[in-house]
DNA sequence: TACGTATCTGCGTGTCTACGAAGATACGTA
DNA sequence: TACGTATCTTCGTAGACACGCAGATACGTA
């Protein structure tokens, strides 16, 4: 038996499930959208809730995940708390996966729209 | 309101559910662990049912997922069905994944073995 | 106290995963 | 051709997990 792969370098089962568990917190359309925003620079809870278009105690939750993963920080000013994204290295990896959505071949042929990008505010 | 991010460039819903899918469909144990092996080289179905220690229908059931998402290729020879990896950068993606699970920080604040991996074979 | 903000709780819903059993396909042999 | 074997896939089900929301609660300010 394994006729073609002999033997390998096979990660630990605590850093797969580690891996699994840190692409699953990025495997959420509201969760990248939070993401996304937090890259560009601060926001507040009711804020963000307007910007992903959800209620702001889903965006509260998120965030709470979110810090718990280490990927957002807060900072208090009076009855707001303003959250930032934690470190750069997450947009590289959200813009791999936004770039492979694009470029994805058999998962979902449809929408060809011209315009990639737009802005809200 | 949207006091500190004025307006920014948020991507499309598609692209944010195209992101949320590719993501998900790494954000699983057993597929990172076929995926891993299928990037050291092409195997079957019964042999990487070994490797992952799981059911040779459950791994069938992965391959033809991330076959659609065309993430791997198949190649028959005989009764075997040999599959491997279509692109590479997956393996980027993965890395970066599995170096999070070990710099994690507040995540699950255990285990500190010193041997990073190990053969299988 | 009154008000705005953020978080916690419970519920309903949907999705995903793993497994065994059954079906489908390919090869070898008589 | 007919049969048996090996490999892979599909089907049906049970269990766990995650998301979103409304309502209630805690926190901070004036």
């Amino acid at each position: 038996m394994h006729q073609s792969i002999a033997d390998f370098q096979m990660p630990t089962a605590d850093q797969v499930d580690g891996a699994a568990r840190a692409l699953r917190m990025l495997a959420d359309p509201t969760r990248i959208k939070i993401m996304w925003a937090l890259l560009q620079g601060e926001s507040s809870v009711n804020c963000l809730a307007e910007l992903v278009e959800s209620a702001p105690s889903t965006v509260s939750q998120h965030l709470a995940k979110l810090r718990l993963a280490g990927l957002v920080e807060s900072r208090r000013d009076g009855t707001f708390i303003y959250y930032h994204a934690a470190d750069t290295h997450v947009r590289q990896l959200l813009e791999q996966a936004l770039f492979h959505a694009d470029h994805a071949k058999g998962e979902h042929p449809q929408e060809h729209d011209p315009h990639h990008v737009h802005t809200l505010g």
